[in-house]
DNA sequence: TATAATTCAATTGTACTCAATCGATTGGAC
DNA sequence: GTCCAATCGATTGAGTACAATTGAATTATA
């Protein structure tokens, strides 16, 4: 191998850790599609979705922390569901800054209309439980590692 | 645990897989942005630099089916890159459908600026060598697992 | 208590992602 | 040789992501 070809080594795709990374994000996210068009969701609506059905009346600062995206991210996205009837938004009493994300009744009974995609996704993914579960596990350090967003 | 808590116990975040995986991928990519801002070229670009400083004189499709992205999405990519003078895009001879991608002297000179990059992240990602490699091994299967983009 | 710093969501602008469609080109069947 | 299906890239439109800025509200400070 000359020392250029050496140099160049790290730069093959097939060397990087982040590709496979973000190919089998997106790849993931589109298995989900068919499963969420049926209730009118996105991918990312559908995990928003999923903090409100544990944790309603959140603000949006908390929400972002929960699913590591900001304001510029969320207000379109709760905009589009408040629209879609799922949520109401409405500003805190105690700090007119926050806002605040509530369910409606719809909101609320889409959780039963989702309760079976996780299920029908986990048909869809090729991965032994010891195989997800180091996944999982390599992951959340890998997204607690260091700090929580960046650097 | 009542009966719908239980029903409901798939739809938490936190036992999702999709969801590091999602947050991960993106949260990767932010670490590339400062190193990446220096040769300007945005992640995309990069990874598509990639596969060009391998292999040369590539067709849209050859390109896509290495990144996993379509010409929606790479057709703006390859003409920012164009038009940064990185690389010419021209129709093939023999198929006048098949247009090709072929880098310029300053998109062969970028190599260079950019062979560092794969060691200043390493030092920003967490992991312990034998982590990195479960985690690139089990991607992988993943990504090529029952297919190649969907389904 | 004025004012300065901070917090919060919204906005703006750039850049993807992807489904769906289109139009041109090509290769195959007859 | 002429339709016919397939292939290829471009386009369109919706929906994120995210850096950077703005403006209102709140808190801390002098």
């Amino acid at each position: 191998m000359s020392m250029s070809e050496a140099r160049y080594e790290g730069l093959r795709l097939e060397h990087q850790l982040c590709f496979p990374l973000y190919a089998c994000s997106r790849m993931v996210i589109k298995k989900y599609r068919p499963f969420l068009d049926a209730i009118n969701l996105t991918y990312t609506q559908y995990i928003t979705m999923m903090v409100l059905w544990e944790e309603d009346c959140i603000s949006v600062r908390d929400l972002g922390n929960r699913l590591f995206l900001d304001s510029g991210t969320l207000t379109p996205l709760l905009k589009s569901l408040e629209a879609k009837g799922f949520l109401r938004r409405y500003r805190s009493q105690e700090d007119e800054r926050v806002l605040l994300v509530q369910l409606t009744e719809e909101g609320l009974a889409l959780r039963e209309a989702a309760a079976d995609v996780p299920a029908q996704i986990a048909g869809c993914i090729a991965l032994s439980p010891e195989e997800a579960q180091a996944l999982y596990g390599i992951l959340y350090k890998l997204l607690l590692g260091s700090d929580t967003t960046d650097e």
